[in-house]
DNA sequence: GAAGCTTATGTTACCCGTGCCATCTGTAAC
DNA sequence: GTTACAGATGGCACGGGTAACATAAGCTTC
């Protein structure tokens, strides 16, 4: 037992070993398991490390390695986008379990003098892998120098140089949600989709038209919204006064509530005058009214592999996972004429 | 992640030096924006910096400071909780205002020894503090140590020893929504709570009460979810077997999702039958059907409020941030008889 | 013109875990 | 008895930014 009682210091790796009679680097090494280390002195130190309740400090290590266990996260304010909580969740969890910390920065809006800030921050903090939560459109000669020197990881993003691209199969999702929408008689089917940025947008705009031009359909243009409830809601109006509209991809959730608002208040009902399909399959999609069909995107297990794919310099390259259509009650054959 | 993650040999500040032809100690002064640093010198400085791409190292600083300029923030993972995304938007723009970085410890559930080695992970990080967006049930002894030694704290949550407490008014926003029901002539209003481990619901919930108590009115029996839309429509079905139930205070807009949904299915609509106030005004709550009153609260400002508080040691005690009814279309006066 | 102060810059020591090498003991091999 | 070697442990330097102190020059004041 020590009588110096530093209030407010935590104890140092030679503070046990003075406790234990032992040499720092004793301490150290029996810490670490270093196979040489005589049973009795471990027991000591074990001991003396109880006794002071020391705790390990990472930060030498971190000068002298330069690694410091803590991955940057970047994500994007903009308000009402859920997929942050998700993936942020599976990163976390994934990190944690390979003894990683998270740092996250976010940013206000999609604006390549704010992601290069975000990125620097991060670079600074000296983060050892970074996963970017937000669709890069133009990358920047500084951001690929940061992304050079630093393992990244993007989250349905797009491509940078040197960085590895994950994400939910978007395509896919678009391809069947306007096949679920023709399967059930609809001659057409038009498509609010997100801003023209996003990868993920890009990507549902593009399962879309294909599906249509599949089945040798002229696709409608398709208008363009920003996420939000709001802009679904904006659309919404335009579309309701459409006569011939009886079927709609919508390209979040969210928007297909502003969306299913604008077109009761005009008098079209859903899903008998009009069919909606949504993407992400957000916990209140459930409890709408009529309950949302919407393919089903599971971004913490994006957020996991993300990590994954980061840390295991093994598996190279892209990975995809796989989106479900949920059919609910926003569908229906339209009103036979 | 192996060699990848080196991050080839940064310069260092002796670099920078001896690029600039000083000392080590006057590039760290200009860095930091040290009063005296000559014009001509700081111009040279910089101008190294910015030929060998020099990036600041913090780890140093925590190794003989001691200070990281990281503060930790635990959040809870269990999904739907808008509050968490609000939060933590107002904490990383707050704390990167003041030149902090985040990082974030999430908790898969509501469990002492989860939150326990949360605090211990951001502890081990060397957090200069912590901000706890979770309600604390039980603190436990070691929770204690760790929020001795570093600055704490709580958003919405309950009170540790040292830990400062800082939330939305929860109580006034039970009484007003409570008022607003009573005002528009229902003589009993119904109560969907959130688990009475959470503050905010505790005290909402007591909101609720002391206003019934102040009208002379007997108050029935909370009902207690879990704030899922789930709970919310397990909930609904009970109460719209009781003919008697003509409003209805809902802890979270979620819930009121659920519940909303339970109602129209047994035949009673909203507001007419039924009236509805809930709280937290989420995007969503403007565009379901029908759309929802509620109160608002931000939990952007205090997220950011409770950097300020951390960072600030003027200011000592609570904070609390106002809460606003938002009068929507899912509250009616009840049907005359 | 010496004391006293301000401004600008350099020097040194420190934070603490760990890599590297040195040391010491005991034991097996020749 | 001498060499060889493994096992166990200690000593020391290193990493990079910064607090504290030292130094040097310029300027004011009496």
């Amino acid at each position: 037992m020590t009588e110096a009682t530093m209030r407010g210091k935590q104890p140092s790796m030679t503070d046990v070993a003075r406790a234990a009679g032992v040499s720092a680097q004793t301490v150290s090494r029996t810490l670490r398991d270093s196979p040489n280390v005589n049973a009795e002195t471990r027991r000591r130190v074990l001991n003396a490390v109880e006794q002071l309740k020391y705790r390990y400090n990472g930060a030498p290590r971190l000068l002298s390695s330069g690694r410091s266990f803590t991955l940057g996260l970047v994500l994007l304010q903009a308000g009402g986008y859920y997929s942050r909580s998700g993936v942020t969740a599976g990163v976390e969890a994934a990190a944690g379990q390979a003894g990683y910390s998270v740092s996250i920065a976010t940013i206000a809006e999609l604006d390549t003098a704010l992601m290069e800030k975000s990125l620097l921050k991060l670079s600074d903090q000296g983060v050892d892998g970074i996963i970017i939560a937000v669709p890069l459109i133009s990358v920047t000669q500084r951001m690929e120098d940061i992304t050079r020197d630093i393992p990244t990881v993007t989250v349905d993003g797009s491509r940078t140089t040197g960085a590895r691209v994950l994400g939910i199969d978007q395509h896919e999702a678009g391809r069947a949600a306007t096949q679920h929408l023709l399967d059930l008689g609809h001659r057409q089917v038009w498509h609010v989709a997100g801003p023209d940025e996003w990868i993920e947008a890009r990507q549902r705009r593009q399962g879309w038209q294909e599906c249509l031009a599949a089945a040798g359909i002229d696709a409608p243009p398709a208008l363009e919204g920003d996420w939000s409830p709001e802009s679904g809601y904006r659309l919404g109006q335009i579309l309701a006064m459409i006569p011939e509209v009886t079927a709609v991809f919508v390209a979040s959730d969210e928007m297909a509530f502003g969306l299913i608002k604008a077109l009761r208040e005009r008098g079209r009902s859903v899903p008998q005058d009009v069919s909606i399909v949504s993407v992400d399959d957000i916990e209140l999609a459930a409890y709408c009214h009529p309950p949302l069909t919407t393919v089903r995107q599971d971004f913490y297990r994006s957020g996991a592999a993300a990590v994954a794919l980061l840390l295991d310099t093994q598996s190279e390259g892209e990975s995809l996972t796989p989106a479900t259509l949920i059919v609910r009650e926003s569908t229906a054959a339209p009103r036979s004429r």
